[in-house]
RNA sequence: GGGAAUUUAGCUCAGUUGGUUCAGAGCAUCUGCCUUACAAGCAGAGGGUCGGGGGUUCGAAUCCCUCAAUUCCCA
């Protein structure tokens, strides 16, 4: 068999994650035999496509859960897509638009066909994509937020929530998209600097030949006003106060009241109140019970309870209006001014804050067992830090507006009655049921009128964990086999910028529901970003296709790479370089494993080699309980660090080279053998980083039947090392690594043979590596000796190391070098003398501290006398 | 305006309750090598007074105060 230079990670890939499928390896069932471990897909969204992000994130969970089914766990990671209703009406909006069909000339039912044509069209992409990276989802249990049987949980959870009086529906102070024509959470308010201007504008005191001045940004509110407010101790306009104003261009008497709410440093200390535009005016209109004058349209245009300007988009009536004022000789003047104004995350719209009728939960009890799993961790957040945030959200948490004026999602159960009066039921039957239990009348289907309204997409997510393995539960409120197995579920993995959104709702649904948590950890990982620290985003281009980097650097390649930077919260600088990194390691692999496949394999037994096997069989489990830490502490990128270094630097680059034979030469049946054995311990650690080229090489060892795949093989144990070996090791290979440094710094060749002496009051240590230090470092004679000898020389620890060199060595170059080292060396000794000198430290600090800097102070003392005897030696 | 996080080598980050040889890793850089597994490689080397200042302590990257910069959340 002949094997390229290169691995070619292509053909592989696709092999392999069909042989998975065909094998039923993510598959999972019901096992009471076997510990479960799952995970549920942070559900993307069927608008996207796959982006670095999602990379990065399912990563992760297909690293978690590869790993957990070689432990022998009963793995489930569910996938699934989520409908997002925003995001994907506007999408099918542009796309109907483009079509040149309108929203408006279509029936709720002839959109939502558009849509779900869309949505079956669109909607699995990233799940196609997502198996071109490995992930091992169990594609079977693949489900959409908008399923038939999800979509009655959401109904039943809210007909729960409503009939334990959670829900309720009020008139509320909403931030409505005037361009989407739909209230928006706060979190979907986006704030930006703008620049905009500060009107002054005179308001006539009636009866009077006074007048007050009032600044506002907003001017074409005016017709709007019911107030003018000022500071009650502002003694500028004490004698104002239950006064009354005129609105000016509409002569609208207005009372003048006080409220300790204005900034009498602001503007002109007037603030005019306008409760029906403005979040703030709306507060104090409840406190002086004012009216509220709503003279706005929902797509923004003024309405006739303005009286002017009818029928004009908000900002144009702002321009005309400073011009009536102006005529009317009642602006006083216009400021430039930057202010803070929020915009729509999905159509940028300036937000309007609006007085609105929605549907509401009610959160403050709700929120309590979160936010207690929370803090006394029962659900454990990685990094920790974010405990803090999740704390000031909960507690400061305000009712959830659940309810959107959008057509594609869950529309709310909520049935209206002829008589002004609402029910909420499960279908239009029921409510013609309920209606007749609540008011004795009896109504046809046409007499009623079901909410026109969606659910917030959140509002079907915070069930996804519960959801996707019992919809029904919502409905019967007994857990099938499913839920009562895989629930609680083990990790989630998601982005912290909706650890509010939905986590935190998850939390709630969790508890609310299940009384349990719907996943004991969870693990935020970063953003991706670009090298200038953007985030990547379609809009700015800047992030790489990852199908395409797959092509070019391997599934593995670009896990790797991915993974190499992006410790749990931090952000991932995203550079191309990481990915080549990645592969440049899957090249490794693969060509470790083509040396051992060249070799012609003879009976024996060299016992050379018997020290190697040996130093890395315990190195290997020194590693492997580093590895098990990292995961523990949800450290992914450490452990794929340390994973890393133990197949590169202590397997090929020291493992490999001790036990290789010579050119043409056979290796010795047991040293293979043994050798063989490391290479499928490493494949098996490397697997849940890089699942295809693990899978390839393990099955190029010898033919495995499916029971037999590395993806199902055992995780290795971890078992006790001899800790003392792998220290000896460490000298050796220091030994070995100044032989090479003096080679470098004297030009010589490394084909050139060179002869070792070592002076050392501890030769035990190198029993046994001495044939192997030979090899390394191209010695033809390794000796140890008391006395020094006329060489190049250098100090490793105590141990005094001699070359002799046939050129003539620069002795005062060597002596220069010494020096330096010594000085070095009694500096330091200096710091821990002044230490152990210290009576104080000596009291204070613990004995093994203390005894610590006594071995120190030993070593140190060893080494300066060596490298003084070697100085003695020059002189 | 309120709150939080971050600041360690050119870059990206570790550094667990202050104390294991006067700070570690990967990448990048520099030097020498196409040495029959790998130039997507091998061998070796250099590089930081831990953002500034002050304090607590026998001892501070680690704890406290203060200033600065960056980022995020909330208003």
């Amino acid at each position: 068999m002949t094997l390229s230079t290169k691995y070619n990670p292509a053909e592989t890939e696709s092999k392999w994650y069909d042989y998975w499928i065909k094998n039923g390896h993510f598959s999972s069932k019901v096992d009471p035999e076997k510990e479960p471990y799952s995970i549920v897909i942070p559900p993307p969204n069927v608008t996207g496509v796959l982006h670095m992000g999602h990379m990065l994130n399912n990563t992760i969970q297909d690293i978690l859960i590869r790993k957990a089914r070689m432990e022998g766990k009963n793995a489930c990671w569910v996938p699934g897509t989520d409908h997002a209703s925003i995001a994907t009406e506007a999408k099918v909006v542009a796309m109907l638009s483009e079509k040149g069909i309108q929203k408006k000339d279509l029936t709720r039912e002839e959109f939502l066909a558009h849509a779900w044509d869309w949505k079956e069209k669109y909607g699995g992409i990233i799940l196609e994509q997502l198996k071109k990276l490995g992930a091992s989802c169990d594609w079977d249990r693949t489900r959409f937020t908008m399923d038939t049987d999800l979509s009655q949980a959401v109904e039943n959870v809210f007909i729960d929530l409503h009939s334990k009086g959670k829900i309720y529906r009020g008139i509320r102070m909403v931030n409505w998209d005037p361009k989407g024509k739909t209230a928006l959470s706060d979190d979907e308010v986006i704030f930006k600097e703008v620049n905009s201007n500060l009107f002054y504008i005179h308001y006539k005191i009636e009866g009077s030949t006074e007048q007050l001045t009032i600044a506002t940004t907003r001017p074409e509110t005016i017709m709007a006003d019911v107030a003018i407010c000022v500071h009650p101790e502002d003694e500028r306009f004490k004698n104002l106060i239950g006064k009354k104003a005129l609105i000016p261009l509409i002569n609208r008497p207005i009372p003048i009241i006080a409220d300790e709410y204005v900034d009498r440093e602001f503007g002109t200390g007037c603030l005019k109140i306008t409760p029906a535009h403005d979040i703030n005016d709306y507060e104090i209109g409840i406190r002086h019970q004012l009216e509220v004058i709503d003279i706005l349209n929902d797509d923004g245009t003024l309405n006739e309870k303005a009286q002017i300007l009818v029928g004009e988009d908000r900002f144009l009536a702002r321009k005309k209006i400073g011009k009536l004022l102006n005529e009317a000789g009642q602006l006083a003047k216009v400021e430039a001014y930057t202010s803070n104004v929020g915009h729509s995350e999905r159509t940028d719209a300036i937000i309007e804050p609006r007085l609105s009728l929605q549907w509401f939960l009610k959160m403050e009890e709700i929120t309590q067992p979160a936010l207690k799993a929370v803090m006394q961790d029962s659900i454990r957040l990685f990094p920790p830090k974010f405990k803090n945030m999740y704390r000031s959200w909960m507690e400061n948490v305000r009712d959830w507006c659940i309810s959107r004026q959008l057509w594609w999602g869950h529309r709310i159960p909520a049935y209206y009655l002829p008589n002004g009066k609402y029910v909420v039921a499960k279908s239009m039957d029921h409510a013609i049921q309920l209606a007749e239990e609540k008011f004795g009348e009896i109504y046809t289907p046409e007499d009623i009128k079901q909410d026109e309204d969606v659910l917030d997409t959140w509002f079907s997510s915070w069930l996804w964990p519960i959801s996707v393995f019992d919809p029904n539960y919502f409905e019967t409120g007994k857990a099938n086999k499913d839920l009562s197995y895989y629930y609680p579920t083990n990790d989630l993995v998601t982005a912290p910028e909706i650890l509010f959104f939905w986590v935190a709702r998850m939390i709630i649904a969790g508890y609310e529901y299940t009384g349990k948590p719907p996943f004991r950890n969870v693990y935020l990982t970063g953003i991706v970003r670009d090298k200038l620290g953007r985030k990547m985003s379609k809009s700015l281009g800047n992030s790489p296709d990852p199908l395409e980097l797959i092509k070019n650097f391997g599934a593995d390649g670009v896990r790797v790479g991915m993974l190499l930077s992006s410790p749990a919260g931090n952000d991932l600088p995203f550079d191309e370089k990481l990915v080549e990194q990645g592969r440049n390691f899957s090249n490794k692999i693969w060509n470790a494993f083509r040396l051992t496949q060249g070799w012609e394999i003879q009976e024996g037994d060299n016992s050379e080699n018997h020290t190697a096997i040996q130093w890395f069989e315990n190195r290997f489990h020194q590693a492997l309980a580093e590895i098990e830490d990292h995961f523990e502490k949800f450290r992914i990128s450490d452990a794929l660090m340390s994973t890393y270094k133990l197949v590169w630097d202590d397997f090929c680059s020291w493992y490999l080279e001790m036990i290789k034979p010579p050119y043409q030469q056979a290796i010795d049946q047991a040293t293979y053998t043994s050798t063989i054995t490391f290479f499928e311990d490493i494949l098996k650690v490397l697997h849940p980083f890089m699942p295809f080229l693990s899978e390839e090489l393990w099955q190029q060892i010898r033919e495995r039947s499916n029971e037999e795949a590395l993806i199902v093989s055992n995780w290795p144990k971890v078992s006790p090392y001899d800790e003392k070996l792998v220290v000896n090791a460490q000298h050796v290979f220091e030994v070995v690594s100044q032989v090479r440094n003096l080679r470098a710094s004297k030009g010589l060749s490394p084909k050139e043979p060179l002869t070792l002496a070592i002076k050392t009051d501890n030769k035990t240590r190198f029993i046994g590596f001495e044939p192997l230090m030979k090899r390394l470092g191209n010695l033809e004679s390794l000796e140890f000796k008391n006395e020094l000898e006329d060489a190049a020389s250098f100090v490793v620890k105590a141990d005094e190391c001699f070359v002799p060199l046939s050129t003539q060595v620069n002795a005062e170059e060597e002596k220069a070098a010494i020096q330096e080292e010594i000085k070095y060396v009694k500096g330091f000794l200096q710091t821990v003398e002044k230490k152990l000198g210290n009576e104080r430290f000596v009291n204070n600090a613990p004995a093994n501290v203390v005894e610590k800097e006594k071995k120190k102070l030993s070593d140190a003392e060893a080494k300066l006398k060596a490298l003084e005897d070697s100085l003695t030696k020059l002189n």
